[in-house]
Order: structure tokens, then sequence, then C-alpha cells
DNA sequence: TAGCTCGTTGGACAA
DNA sequence: TTTGTCCAACGAGCT
């Protein structure tokens, strides 16, 4: 404990001991720290967090909690405006500075940046690091001093450059004399009044231990089999650490140093992939709401209502993409493969907006990330960097053949066609009523016909970039 | 500068 | 059942 002029350090998508540079600068200045979490129920410049990402806040706060209890502090948590709090918090402790881990939302930087202005102008010094990305988005540009908007050339770039060597977790903490009380996690109600969360605490550890855990094992196993299993949802193949990287529970750069460089090269792209989508979302500002390629402004995107509901429900007559949309309603995680194929089928089978499904991804995800989703949302739709080209359309029956042959993913997210034989487990509508019957599915009844004919839909999908192409 | 090559994840259809 | 070919648009990035 010490008398001496603390120096807060902001927790923010950064929740987490290791390789975290505003933590270990306040430790190197010899004052004592005081650690601090914001919640602004408004969101943070940003949209506010979904029901499952305040599910897993709630839990990673939690952790990071214990953590600093373990070194002999704790996490002091306000409510409100971040600027009001830290402002207020640095007179009532004589605060001498504020550290933080940057965001690079474009309305987080805003805010950051208003933020910054207020504690200079009260006397207070406020220093921010790059914690969350491996290289700042303003360092990276092609020969020409742009932005990156291909994917291959900027994967190749990056590889050169060099990354900050991760930092060591502290093993103590010198704390302030007394800590403000602050207020309870409880009161900031992240958690769901229904229990519809159950599923998720079988899923998934929140917190910077359960991150090491995640990628202990994916290093140890998974990893050497990416390539090949990570197109199969019903193997364990990927590495499910999105979650623990968007809340900052691990850092890009403690995984890109973990790694092989060579060996685990394929899914060290993926790593790469978050980091071209933040710095796409860094020097895109508007894209989470407007396409990349302006000429998609005027697609003939309609609205139904109902279809979009059938979809979020998992009740399109597509049993992969129903199950997809059933494993994230469950889970709060929805396996790649599918996220492609069922987002897909939203945009170009139905022809609802991009935007529509990113609401949903972002409502129902934990790992849900404004850069990644947006990105992703973009490519599936065709109006984004490096897109899918138009004439791309994901056929949901082939999808699911291919990479849930035996229908394991299926089944399990689909217990009512569980008893369908392999060959009609992704068009049962194809199948001879006596079977449908023995099989226990009632099409119509307990399990829908498909909303639309594939060939009509991808007929339609054609035609209507075709009618954006011509309108220009 | 002009021209060339290439683009994470595919589908349909014919042979 | 498998394999090959076309679909076909366009801008980024490089030389």
């Amino acid at each position: 404990m010490s008398d001496a002029s603390p120096v807060i350090v902001w927790f923010r998508r950064d929740l987490r001991l290791a390789d975290n540079p505003a933590l270990s600068e306040a430790l190197a200045s010899g004052e004592p720290v005081l650690p601090v979490y914001v919640f602004d129920e408004e969101g943070e410049g940003d949209s506010p967090d979904g029901a499952a990402s305040k599910w897993w806040l709630h839990h990673s706060l939690a952790s990071l909690d214990e953590s600093l209890k373990g070194l002999g502090s704790r996490l002091v948590l306000l409510r409100g405006s971040s600027k009001s709090a830290l402002v207020e918090l640095c007179r009532e402790m004589g605060a001498r500075a504020v550290f933080w881990n940057r965001r690079y939302e474009p309305a987080v930087v805003e805010r950051d940046t208003e933020i910054k202005k207020s504690l200079v102008d009260c006397g207070v010094q406020a220093r921010s690091f790059n914690g969350s990305l491996m290289q700042s988005p303003l360092s990276v540009a092609n020969k020409s001093g742009t932005p990156f908007k291909v994917f291959t050339p900027f994967w190749k770039h990056i590889q050169n450059l060099s990354t900050r060597t991760p930092l060591a977790k502290p093993d103590a903490l010198t704390t302030p004399k007394s800590l403000p009380k602050g207020e309870s996690l409880e009161s900031f109600e992240l958690l769901p009044r229904l229990s519809w969360a159950d599923g998720f605490n079988e899923e998934w550890i929140p917190g910077e231990k359960g991150a090491e855990k995640a990628l202990s094992l994916f290093a140890k196993g998974g990893a050497a089999k990416y390539a090949k299993d990570r197109d199969t949802p019903s193997v364990r193949g990927v590495s499910r650490l999105s979650p623990h990287l968007h809340f900052g529970e691990i850092s890009p750069n403690q995984i890109w140093h973990a790694l092989d460089r060579k060996k685990h090269e394929p899914y060290l792209r993926q790593i790469a992939w978050r980091e071209f989508a933040h710095h796409l979302l860094f020097h895109f500002k508007d894209t989470p709401s407007e396409p990349l390629r302006p000429e998609f402004a005027a697609f003939p995107w309609t609205r139904n209502p109902g279809w979009l509901k059938a979809w979020q429900t998992g009740q399109t007559g597509y049993p992969i993409v129903d199950a997809g949309m059933r494993e994230l309603w469950q889970t709060g995680w929805m396996h790649n493969r599918v996220r492609m194929i069922a987002s897909s089928f939203l945009v170009k089978h139905l022809l609802q907006p991009w935007q529509d499904g990113a609401a949903w991804f972002w409502d129902t995800l934990v790992d849900a990330d404004l850069a990644n989703n947006t990105m992703g949302w973009q490519w599936v739709a065709g109006c984004g960097a490096d897109a899918a080209p138009y004439f791309r359309i994901f056929n949901p029956i082939t999808q699911g053949e291919r990479f849930d042959g035996d229908g394991t993913y299926t089944r399990r997210w689909m217990p009512e066609l569980a008893r369908l034989p392999n060959k009609y487990l992704f068009k049962p509508w194809e199948a001879p009523a006596a079977l449908l019957e023995k099989a226990g599915v009632d099409l119509g009844g307990n399990y829908p016909m498909p909303i639309v004919d594939h060939g009509k839909a991808r007929k339609a999908a054609l035609d209507a970039y075709a009618e954006m192409r011509d309108a220009r």
C-alpha cells in the first residue's frame, strides 16, 4: 500500500494481466496502481453489447477481479459515461495519470480522444497503448501509401513486420492506501433474467485463465490439424479463441508468439484476418452500416420479416442453415464454415440486407466484434473488401453434404431430423413419405418445408446482382 | 504509366 | 461418381 498519487489503469477490451502494455507501463512508473472498469450501458461510443456479449463480460470481469485479488488488489467497478467517471475518480483519488490500451473502432477512437483532452485539461496525464492489435492501423500501408483492401498482399506485408514480445504477467501490484468502493458487478445486470444462457456455461470459460487454457489445448492438439479440420463443424478443429480475443483476455500477439510460424501458418492467417478486419474498420469508418463498394447502395434488397424470423430461429427448412442458427442461439457461437453457409443463405437466397444479419449476430454471438462482424457480412454479401464474387452462391444442400457428411453436427442441433438417413438429411423434402414417417419427420409439422426453392432463389439472386450492375 | 495477374472458403453442368 | 470447364466482374497491387 502506498500514499503516493496513483496511476489509474482503465481496463476496456483488454481484460487480462499478461501482455498488457497499459498495466505494464503503470507498474513501471513505480506509483500505486488503481485498476478500473467503467460500465456504460450506452456502449463506448459504439452500439451497446448484445445479450450474449453481456453474459461473457460479466464472467470476464469477475475473472479479472479474481486475478487482481491474487495480486493484493481488486477491480474497481464504476458506472456511467467513462469521461465523467474517470475525471471524477481522478479528483477523488488525486490520481496523477490514467493509462489504457487503445480500441480502434472509429466511434470509440473519437470518444477516447475527447476523454484524453478532458483528463489533460484537469492536469492528469493520459497515455494510451496498443494492446489489441499486432500492428497499429496507421503503420500499415501498401506501396502507394493507402490501406490494403486485399488480404493476400496485406498478409505478405505484415508477416515481415516485427511484433512486441509478449509482456509478462505481474507478480504483485502496489495498491493505493484505499480503493474506492465502486459498484457491485451484480448491479450492472449483465446476466439474463431468464436462464437462456445455461448452455453457455457448459461451453465456455470466460476470462484470462479460460483463454490460456483454450490456447494451450489448441496448441497441443488442434493447431497441427487445423488446415484439415477447420472446415468440419462436428469436430473441435478450430481454436474457439474468438470471444477471448474480442474481450482482450488474450492478445493476438501472444498467439502469434506461441505458435510456430511455419507449422501453424493456416491458423495464423486467421489471426491476420482479424487484424485486417480491424484495420479496414479503422480506415473505412462507415462500413458497419454502409457497403464498402458504393455500387451496392443500389442493390435491390427485399425486406421480409417472416423470412428473417425463420432464419433467426432456425426454421428455414434447410437443415445445415437451421443447425447453425440453433447452435448460435444455444451456445452464443457458430462454427465458421456454418457461419458462411447461414449468412450467405440470408443474403443471397432470402435477399435480406446484410445489415439485418449483422445485427442478429451482434446480439447473439459471444464473440460479436464490430470489425470482424462487419467484414464478414460484407464479404458474404459481396460488397466488402476482397469479397466473394456475386455469382458464388453457396448451395446449402451440397455444403451440408460436403462438410457434415456423416451428419453428426446437423443431428446434434436438429433432434427432429436425427433419425433421417444421411441421404436425405440435408434435403428432407426429397425423402419418400414412408421414410419420413418412420423417422418421425412431419414436413410442415415438426419441421418446415424449405421457405424458398434453392434453384429459384439462386436465379433471383443472380438477377438482383444483374439489376444492380445495370443500374450503374 | 499501362498492362498484367490475381483474388480464403463455389456451383452448375456436361461428358 | 468423378473430373473439367465455364461462370464472368473488376479493382487492387505490383512491375
